[in-house]
DNA sequence: ATTACTAGTAGTCGAGTAT
DNA sequence: TATACTCGACTACTAGTAA
């Protein structure tokens, strides 16, 4: 009803004729999914004044995208812009684990630079991460490490502007925010593309290269 | 599972994993959409054969488009393509009939020739028309004449062979099969484009003309 | 008008088991 | 191994109604 873009009011009978069910379930039903944080809700005088949060987009979001690769078949390329900031340094410390390294130069056949370069995307850019993080990856598996526990990764080969090879990857602890990626390269990035923070950045991912057609 | 393309081999204890459900529910499911006539079954030694049905790969399509456009946010054209078959001639019958005509003449701005073009379209041209018929559209009410109900009808202003203005119908009663659409225009179109049975028409729909930005 | 609680019931699920 | 039936347990629904 036009609740992903604004605000919309509407009562929890009118609500209930829609989705053929009684007032009282559509009425419960609201509740329920604003306490999954999936909506907003006031309620005023004569009715409710619902609107979608981020999360909520952001399950629509991948149920399309999951509809999409079965309908429309896999995009041949994704393509992915963002822009290039600096985060905790964290990626430096996951890259250097040995754990790791030893598994990325087995599958992506490159020994990763220690660090990561992380890209801010706006809400374009994270639908098109989401589709990527769809489709099947190479898995790097987690590993512990005395008491430390490092986490399963995601990696898809990509090229990043257009001149040097590397592989966007999905570290499993580290991946909680969906409006930053993080890409690996088997050199130092920002000196090889000379990237400074605020730095548009373009990855680009051939999906045809790991997916059987 | 792949189930879309081809036939997918899956046991319903795997599926029920998959789905996070028991093995008898997985089981259950997959018998009562089959007696819905979504899927087609078989139940082998080591499984059961799934495969989707054309009704089920339509109701996919149609929660699909409906997501697609409250996230992309609705096209600002849409082009089917067909080729011009002979219908029953019921078309004529029904653009006949004054109830039609006279609220046609007002929405459309013009005064339809008493018979529709039928176009036959493909499965990604039903796709098309599927996307179409789920925008918003100019309601032609339905009427009664004496005993005979004559259903509503929705209708989209378009552009026939990017030459002869006219509109997409959709009449309640006579759109059972989604794989043909019908077109009607102010004038004759077979003879003013010169079409015959098995030519290909180009159907462009411009969506901002009825779409409130 | 609304939303939403309580209570009774209809519907769904899964363990056990037959095939 | 499979699928799928029976039946008790549980969940989710709606009617009535309060706020």
């Amino acid at each position: 009803l036009g609740a992903v873009q604004k605000t919309v009011n509407i009562s929890t009978g009118k609500l209930a004729t829609r989705i053929c069910c009684s007032q009282q379930t559509a009425s419960r039903h609201l509740k329920e999914i604003e306490e999954l944080g999936l909506i907003r809700r006031t309620i005023t005088l004569d009715g409710t004044e619902v609107s979608i949060t981020d999360r909520g987009f952001e399950e629509l979001v991948k149920i399309y995208l999951n509809l999409k690769t079965t309908i429309e078949g896999p995009p041949s390329e994704i393509v992915i812009e963002g822009s290039v900031f600096s985060g905790f340094n964290d990626g430096a410390y996951y890259m250097s684990r040995n754990g790791y390294q030893s598994q990325i130069e087995e599958s992506l056949s490159f020994s990763p630079y220690p660090g990561t370069l992380n890209i801010k995307l706006n809400r374009k850019n994270i639908k098109a991460a989401k589709e990527l993080e769809m489709l099947p990856s190479i898995l790097i598996k987690g590993f512990k490490k005395g008491k430390r526990h490092f986490g399963d990764a995601k990696c898809y080969p990509a090229t990043i502007n257009d001149d040097t090879e590397g592989a966007v990857i999905f570290i499993e602890r580290t991946h909680y925010d969906d409006s930053a990626l993080q890409v690996i390269a088997p050199i130092y990035l920002r000196s090889r593309l000379d990237l400074r923070d605020g730095d548009k950045v373009t990855i680009r991912v051939s999906t045809s290269r790991f997916i059987p057609t």
